[in-house]
DNA sequence: CGAGCCGTTGAGGGGATTCAAGCTCAGTGG
DNA sequence: CCACTGAGCTTGAATCCCCTCAACGGCTCG
């Protein structure tokens, strides 16, 4: 059984302490509110801690809250018309996820923990009713929905683009830019990494052994890596020299 | 998906009378605003006709305006850090283009049209002090931005996935359903559909003339074709059907 | 007419897939 | 304790798809 750190979960006080003592606050859609805001909206938020795979809501759930990611990573899976699995988007610590049910949509993809995950559950409606009084609000929505939107294209540019080394690298670097930034990232299973890049899990497995050896990617423990991110640029530098006959005027 | 219901009445003042009359009004933003209200707007909009490969804007331009596409296409270019061109997206009639300038945040990829293009040249200032007043618009602006964000999510799961035989009928399909809807398309430069679905020019060549041979895709004009979709849709559905053995749980 | 761009097609090579065999490791039950 | 099992990972060999390199044709335009 992989060793699923448990928090403690401190004197449950108000949720006014969670959201005031947030890592992520100041990123985090109410980050704008102050502490006698926050007051008013404690009852209403959950505090959620979930384990790896778990999954958060589907296609299939009521789309009635939105979740901001306070620790860990969440991938977004569907399904190709040819039936096979894609990943098309991560999320990570600062991140509000579930945004479409806003407006009343669907949730699109499957949304699933990569690893431990500590969301915060909020409601719809809440948002809603914030929204009439802070106009802030709004805004700082707007710009989820784009930055969201510029790295689903910079998914489409950089990880579904090249050669499969390239993208691996890619992916790498978005990996260490996600998680926590000591070096060490969460490494997807084979199959995952295939279902990001688009390459079967065969050939994954080949470009983690070859990173391996090459010093840039150093496993530590069962779904967790090291990298040695100089290296890695380095390596991604050398990827992008080789092709550059012309700066494609 | 793109709902284009035609729309007219009798109006009395020159822009006015465009937005009443316009064909994509009711998908437009201002949709909402009645006679009365856009004789506010009826200064500030631009309407505008650009020939083909004509530059909307790009990462230098100032980004105080969004654009509504009223008739035509537009593409969305940019480099890789390698150097090399790739089209990010695609937008045709009723699409909202340029919603990150509503955000102060510059341009992120050149749009450039794909042919004849009309658009509508909205200030985001106009945006700002509707905004104020109008609840709906703001209502509108995070729909377009989903929509945009989905758009992109699946521009990643059909046009950067699996063999290139697919990748171009998805591509067709989704050309098939930005222009005109009689079978009709804008059929980009061999390079350019390469850009699009990371192939050589030269291979995507061959997969036109093979689907020229098959009678899917019929040549007509210089950037045009017309599209036999059932054949189109068959094509698909038996490319989809091959590598069907498991349902991929 | 030659120059240049775009498109087409062929031949050869390389990179990713496919098929297949072992490997490691955790959990299970004898 | 240890063999057994199965899932995930690794690696090899053969195949295939796409890329690279190359030549050629149609077309526009100077």
């Amino acid at each position: 059984m992989p060793v699923t750190p448990i928090y403690r979960q401190k004197a449950r006080h108000a949720q006014v302490q969670v959201c005031v003592a947030c890592e992520v606050r100041c990123s985090a859609l109410f980050g704008a509110l102050d502490a006698q805001g926050l007051e008013r909206i404690k009852a209403d938020i959950d505090n959620l801690e979930l384990t790896a795979n778990t999954r958060i809501y589907g296609p299939g759930s009521d789309s009635d809250a939105v979740y901001t990611v306070r620790s860990g990573m969440v991938r977004f899976e569907r399904f190709t018309e040819r039936g096979d699995l894609r990943i098309v988007r991560l999320a990570g610590p600062g991140d509000l996820i579930g945004l479409e049910a806003l407006l009343q949509r669907p949730y699109r993809d499957e949304a699933l923990c990569c690893g431990p995950v500590q969301l915060c559950r909020i409601p719809c409606e809440l948002v809603d009713k914030l929204g009439q009084h802070e106009g802030s609000l709004q805004r700082e929505l707007m710009l989820r929905w784009q930055t969201d939107l510029e790295n689903a294209e910079a998914w489409v540019a950089n990880l579904a683009t090249g050669p499969a080394r390239r993208r691996m690298l890619r992916l790498l670097l978005r990996l260490a830019d996600l998680g926590p930034q000591d070096g060490t990232i969460w490494l997807p299973r084979r199959e995952k990494i295939g279902a990001m890049l688009d390459l079967t899990f065969e050939t994954a497995s080949r470009l983690v052994s070859q990173l391996r050896r090459e010093g840039i990617l150093e496993l530590t423990a069962m779904r967790t890596a090291r990298v040695d991110t100089t290296a890695l640029r380095q390596a991604l530098q050398a990827e992008d020299a080789e092709g550059s006959e012309r700066p494609a005027a």
